[in-house]
RNA sequence: GCCGGUGUGGUGGAAUGGUAGACACAGGAGACUUAAAAUCUCCCGGUAGCAAUACUGUACCGGUUCGAGUCCGGUCACCGGCACCA
């Protein structure tokens, strides 16, 4: 018989779906559970993509795995449905984004069940749904009760020719996505979530989690604490201008203070400013400067001097110059910087230009050349006053103890984090269940008015003056106050994607709950999820986003754990022929449904693991799939060839458990590619020696997660499922005999002084004495130490052994 | 510029400090076949040699070690992220 796959894996599918052997049992308490969690795909028209194949396939290898380990396994899938590109369709060919989403979920869901997945699919979400969007916003509404969730003037990406609001990644080089136009700053009201006040513990309780070290310092970095002082300056007009530094010690070498074109001091001193044209001029500038430009242009520094007014340093109560400069930015620290040009290469670069005095204030360095901005304790405190001889580890803490007592500033801790802009101009997002009452202000909807639907709407384009489509909806705007009865309009804005694949994970754990988000029982026995595989690009957004709404819902007694992974993983990414990105526009994307035809999706899932180290980024070869095709078609060769016995020959005895073991190991460390290149050696070794049905029985074991349609079909085939039952309900993954892994004999390595001169065949824990003496019968041994000293002998048991010799 | 990662055959990639190149792809030779495909066997880093073999080889320079692709210091190149964060 040959090897029909595509007969093989309609059939398998079927039965599992139809017999549901992946349901998880959320009462099983009797059992470990593991809950294995992927990132749920946004379904786009374009279908799954073979860079959704790799983590998938992965994740469900040691799911698969785990439940023949005797885990209780939720292994769920379901859908990141809100965003763009659905509504952006649906503008176009005016066809209604939920249908749009249907239509795509449905593509998505038949691709997914064509690879053989594993998905507890009774769990399946879909963030657009009403019943899912609901417990969206009851979360939104939890933290803007507990004043999390406020309304703030934001600077937003507006394109001047489409009037309407760009997300950041819509922005490409400066200008619009669709239409290339220019892409101006504009100021507009959003709804923002307070994630800075969740800074320090989204940092410090990384320390408690298992993620990979780079995740680890990217959200570090992204978060960007800093520890630092706040120091008061004076002003000739007596007013205070406040910085924030982490060099407090430099404070001696402060020779101009500058502050951000949006600093609202300027306005404030208008009349004291006696260049205001001038300086009104630079900020009108500024303004119409998008970030794109402002940092594009970097490189040369500019500024006006406010003429009429100085700073006064408080270490030599000197006056100094005051500048307003673009290279200070608002959003960080207080807007205003004290200018210490001896000890900041951006300081000491404006100070040039404008021909300020640079003072040293730290030794070491040679700043005629450049700032010395060495932080460690090679540089010395000079013309500081009572700093002076001090390292700068030293002055630190000098300074901010003088700065208290002299009641010019404290410590502050700044982060660069920006609280969360949670607005979006948008129709195909969950509405924010607030309504705005002249009287009592936002009032948020009572709960049991949630979900607030999306309305339907006649055209989901926004207005011409970036309001979203909702506002457009005059009967659906216009309501009444929840809190006093009178006028009041709905909040017309919607939620960004990440509010829904913010919290997906707990829906999973008890999907149909219509009483709760997720019940008190399911979440204690589910969470946290043990292992969260998901791309690099997702870690300081998506990542970081329900890091805070699950610590959030943990201080509202919604869930009990303080971290909702335990363990993160990423997979690199899926290049195309050439190393180069997989893209429409380049015409290299590959298809998984393609594949699965031309070579079953056992193959897919097969050589998507084997392509290469999974963390890495790895390139599509058509040409190398014809290998993990080849290596299926020996192993359903050497079923059939097997013979009757259901006993384990003697001559598979190493290769057995020396697979099983490596199997093991490498699907719990991630090394899947090695995991298959050791099956493939265990079939290959196989074939060599012949096999019985029971050698056929490991192998197959082992090989189930990977191609588990094949081997449910070989299982069949063999006579196991009479006796045991299908393969996916099998609980008893492989065991090995560590004694049994090693052969009789090995081959060992012999060297001198190094060199690698043959090798010799010992029985297997040879007494070091055997081995030298052994080792002395190879030829080029004999040669190289004729007429020597054997000085020393390095033995590595059962791998080499070295003899170091010196001239007699 | 800063932070992270990566450099190994023609290619994808393996190697707890212990025989570099496992496992594959491509290529070559052969078997089977009328022929092709498929399958099976063998070869496959470089240089020299008919061969046995010798030398050499993991981006580059240096160090530690009996022994380094692996550890340490420095250099270069590429990839990803951030980017005037005071």
């Amino acid at each position: 018989m040959k090897y029909d796959f595509t007969a093989i894996e309609k059939k398998w599918q079927a039965k599992w779906l139809e017999e549901k052997p992946f349901t998880a049992v959320t009462d099983d308490k009797t059992r470990e559970k593991f809950y294995g969690l992927i990132e749920f795909p946004y379904p786009s028209a374009q279908g799954l993509h073979v860079g959704h194949a790799r983590p998938f396939t992965a994740m469900d290898i040691i799911c698969r795995k785990k439940r023949m380990q005797g885990y209780n396994v939720l292994f769920p899938m379901g859908y990141d449905a809100f965003g763009l590109p659905t509504e952006n369709f649906a503008i176009k060919n005016k066809i209604h984004p939920a249908k749009v989403t249907h239509d795509n979920v449905a593509n998505f869901r038949r691709q997914l069940q064509a690879l053989g997945y594993s998905f507890d699919w009774d769990r399946e979400v879909n963030t657009t749904d009403p019943s899912y969007y609901k417990w969206t916003q009851w979360i939104f509404l939890q933290l803007y009760k507990k004043g999390l969730a406020y309304k703030a003037s934001m600077p937003v990406n507006w394109c001047t020719s489409c009037k309407i609001v760009l997300a950041n990644e819509e922005v490409v080089d400066g200008g619009c996505e669709r239409c290339g136009s220019e892409v101006i700053r504009k100021e507009k009201s959003q709804w923002m979530l307070a994630i800075t006040k969740y800074a320090d513990r989204l940092i410090d309780d990384l320390e408690d989690v298992d993620y990979i070290n780079r995740v680890k310092i990217q959200q570090r970095n992204w978060i960007g604490r800093s520890e630092g002082t706040e120091l008061n300056f004076g002003t000739t007009l007596g007013e205070t201008l406040t910085v924030y530094t982490t060099r407090c010690d430099t404070l001696f070498g402060v020779t101009y203070m500058v502050v951000s074109p949006e600093h609202p001091c300027l306005d404030k001193w208008k009349d004291s400013i006696t260049n205001w044209e001038a300086v009104s001029a630079y900020k009108d500038e500024a303004a119409r400067k998008s970030d794109f430009e402002r940092s594009e242009l970097n490189k040369d520094k500019t500024g006006v001097r406010l003429e009429g007014i100085a700073a006064i340093n408080p270490a030599t109560k000197e006056q100094i110059p005051l500048f307003v400069s673009d290279y200070v930015l608002m959003s960080y620290g207080t807007g205003a910087v004290m200018g210490v040009p001896g000890h900041d290469q951006r300081d000491w670069e404006f100070a040039t230009k404008f021909g300020l005095p640079i003072i040293e204030v730290v030794k070491g360095g040679d700043i005629t050349k450049e700032a010395f901005t060495l932080k460690d304790d090679t540089g010395i405190m000079v013309n500081s006053g009572f700093l002076d001889g001090m390292t700068v580890k030293e002055a630190i803490p000098a300074m901010k103890e003088w700065v208290t007592k002299e009641g010019l500033g404290q410590s502050k801790t700044n982060y660069k984090l920006r609280d969360w802009v949670f607005s979006r101009q948008r129709y195909w997002g969950e509405p924010i269940p607030l309504v705005n009452c002249e009287k009592c202000g936002w009032v948020p909807l009572p709960e049991d008015q949630l979900p607030l639907l999306l309305p339907e709407v006649d055209s989901y384009e926004v207005t011409d003056t970036g309001e979203s489509p909702l506002s457009k909806m005059t009967d659906w705007v216009n309501t009444t106050c929840p809190c006093c009865g009178g006028p009041a309009k709905r909040e017309t804005d919607t939620m960004p994607q990440w509010a829904g694949s913010s919290w997906y994970f707990l829906r999973y754990m008890d999907a149909h709950n219509d009483k709760e988000l997720v019940s008190k029982e399911a979440e204690q026995y589910w969470g946290p999820v043990d292992w969260y595989n998901g791309g690099m690009e997702h870690t300081t957004l998506h990542l970081l986003y329900s890091r805070f709404w699950h610590k959030f819902l943990y201080d509202i007694g919604v869930v009990s754990t303080k971290e909702p992974y335990a363990k993160r993983t990423s997979h690199g990414m899926i290049l195309g022929e050439g190393g180069i990105k997989m893209s429409k526009s380049r015409g290299n994307v590959v298809n998984p449904t393609d594949v699965i035809a031309e070579y079953g999706a056992d193959t897919m899932r097969l050589y998507i693991m084997f392509v290469g180290d999974f963390e890495k980024a790895a390139t599509w070869s058509t040409e190398a799939v014809k290998g993990s095709k080849r290596f299926l078609d020996r192993v359903w060769n050497l079923a059939e060839s097997a013979s009757e016995s259901y006993e384990e020959s003697e001559a598979n005895q190493p290769i057995l458990h020396k697979t099983i073991k490596k199997v093991t190991s490498d699907v719990d460390d991630l090394k899947l590619n090695t995991a298959i290149a050791s099956l493939m050696t265990m079939v290959n070794e196989m074939a060599a020696n012949g096999a019985t049905r029971g050698d056929m029985r490991t192998l197959l074991l082992l090989l189930s997660p990977f191609a588990p349609h094949i081997v449910e079909e070989l299982w069949e085939m063999l006579g196991f499922a009479a006796k045991e039952g299908k393969m996916a309900c099998q609980t008893d993954w492989p065991v090995y005999d560590e004694s049994k892994t090693v052969a009789s004999t090995v081959e060992m390595a012999v060297q001198v002084n190094g060199k690698l001169k043959g090798s010799i065949k010992m029985p297997v824990d040879s007494a070091e004495e055997a081995v030298v003496a052994e080792a002395m019968k190879v030829e080029k041994v004999a040669k190289a130490v004729e007429g020597m000293k054997l000085v020393k002998t390095i033995h590595v048991k059962n791998r080499l052994v070295n003899l170091i010799v010196k001239p007699q």
